[in-house]
DNA sequence: ATGACTGCAAAGAATTTGCAGCAGA
DNA sequence: TCTGCTGCAAATTCTTTGCAGTCAT
């Protein structure tokens, strides 16, 4: 499995061994050109329904997602159906959450700005904003 | 269980009965002066641990918070911990998370401004936005 | 009386953990 | 060889559900 060298680079520039699992994730969530919004479950579901491929376990997914996410290759956001979403988007940036279907959209950085913000109370500092805009069909 | 007026009807105009138990929640919820964040299992201890009163079961927990969500008594926020919170100010504000004890705070919603967003995407619009800013100790 | 509500226990969902065996360095 | 990683199943955590009995109206 040495054959995709920018994907077995990044694994390994984190410290992330390449093997045949993380390689396999790493190739269906980098190699592409849109950013790409999943669950753990979807994506686990999404890569073993492809035939001919051995299957890797749900905990691998975990696994492999949460050291993605500790390297700085996914970012985790949070909805109102209170299920973790990751995105391959690891900018700063916000979200469309639709309510109606449960899809996540990015929104553009230059399409949102928030003009101040509080102070961070003593001892503490800002790490990072979470802002989600939820949307719904024009009837309600 | 009468006495409580203000509860009382404050539940009844929502179309929910005054039981003794939502009584009893609705009370140690709207009776106090500040805001106050919680999810459900701790709202069961701080309640079940008071002496010389009936338990009121979890389950009864979990229906009379989402039937005050409903009602528009309470307002859900979510948090990079997964968990779900609650909070007795149901006006539009937004939260600071501290992500070393995984407690929250209102912010005032004076010291926070977004200058422009994005519009929706077609046929559909906005319902609410959802700020969280995790802050975590200077030290890091 | 008649719905609505509660309590209990069981079921469910999402996620984590423990550990033996396997594989990359 | 030596850790780190994977797979599996069991365990955990949070939440929902089904239903019989109880309570508000």
């Amino acid at each position: 499995m040495k054959n995709n060298f920018k994907i077995v680079d990044k694994l390994r520039s984190s410290g992330l061994r390449p093997t045949k699992q993380r390689v396999q994730i790493a190739e269906f969530l980098f190699d592409r050109e849109k950013t790409f919004h999943f669950t753990v479950e979807e994506l686990d579901k999404l890569i073993n329904s492809k035939i001919n491929e051995e299957k890797i376990s749900l905990a691998t997914f975990y696994n492999t997602v949460h050291a993605f996410k500790k390297a700085g290759h996914l970012k985790e956001i949070l909805t109102s159906n209170n299920k973790s979403y990751f995105d391959t988007h690891t900018g700063a940036h916000h979200h469309f959450f639709d309510l109606e279907n449960n899809k996540l959209t990015d929104i553009d950085s230059k399409k949102i700005k928030i003009k101040y913000l509080p102070d961070a109370p003593k001892g503490k500092s800002i790490k990072d904003i979470d802002v989600v805009i939820n949307i719904e069909n024009d009837s309600h």
